[in-house]
DNA sequence: TACTTGTAGTACGATTTCGTATAATGTTAG
DNA sequence: CTAACATTATACGAAATCGTACTACAAGTA
């Protein structure tokens, strides 16, 4: 890799954090007190998991320590998004599931972003975005 | 904003926050024990500021709290990547400079991650991200 | 069965993050 | 100049992150 290559890489890294960050950002502003961005994505994980998922695969997913996500899924138990029951295939484990106002929470939280994104000066480059996303989707 | 629109933009919000994450791995994984991926952000801004920075300026360009910048400074200082010294400017300010042991660090992990990338399988797609840097550009 | 090894989740403690309040300094209006 | 207000950094404490070590259960071997 020369090294024209390399600072492009890595200027495209910066570009790709300052853009996590900022959409962060636009998320949480519609998220209650203690509930972050990635309680947002877990959420989002979970709702297309009815069945629910095991804390290990869940930490896998978003690449957090298992540590990290018995923390995350306890703060999420507590506020009533999701309810972590027993895994009936294996008495170690157990499984955490979204609840109706989960599920509640991660609409109204994707709705009032969705809006925030469309009424946003400079606007969002949608089409710029969707041109990303082909190569990325491999 | 169309609900196809919205789901691309909340798509797109997904993929640069793995690639996000993935690149702060790939670069924290060259840095020492303490060192993290923000910590390698300030050190390449500070190189580009031989003058220094004050905590607050840091703060607003990471878009941290000021408090978390306080704390980030003091361990880079307590490492010897930098040096805060009295701002001449404004007494009850400080600025923030990078240490030529700090540029060391800086430029030994910008080596090693572009070597990480290179030999990466599968490979970065060089060009994609080329191309994706072009709008962003705006 | 008894034994060994592996895996899931968590208790615990060190460190980091960050909101609130505060001290020190700067700035401006009169 | 003085008073009022703004700004810079930090002390402090609450919460989050995460590495280490542990317990409980599972699975394979003999």
């Amino acid at each position: 890799m020369d090294d024209d290559s390399t600072h492009n890489v890595f200027r495209f890294f910066t570009e790709v954090g300052i853009i996590a960050q900022f959409s962060a950002r636009l998320i949480e502003k519609n998220l209650p007190e203690r509930i972050t961005y990635l309680h947002f994505g877990l959420l989002g994980h979970m709702s297309r998991r009815p069945d629910g998922e095991t804390p290990q695969q869940l930490a896998y997913a978003f690449q957090v320590p298992k540590t990290s996500m018995t923390h995350m899924i306890r703060v999420l138990e507590a506020e009533g998004y999701i309810e972590i029951v027993p895994n009936p295939e294996d008495a170690r484990s157990k499984l955490a599931k979204i609840t109706p106002k989960g599920g509640e929470l991660l609409m109204q939280a994707y709705a009032k972003s969705a809006q925030d994104a469309a009424t946003m000066d400079p606007p969002l480059l949608i089409d710029q975005m969707e041109q990303c996303l082909e190569p990325l989707a491999q």
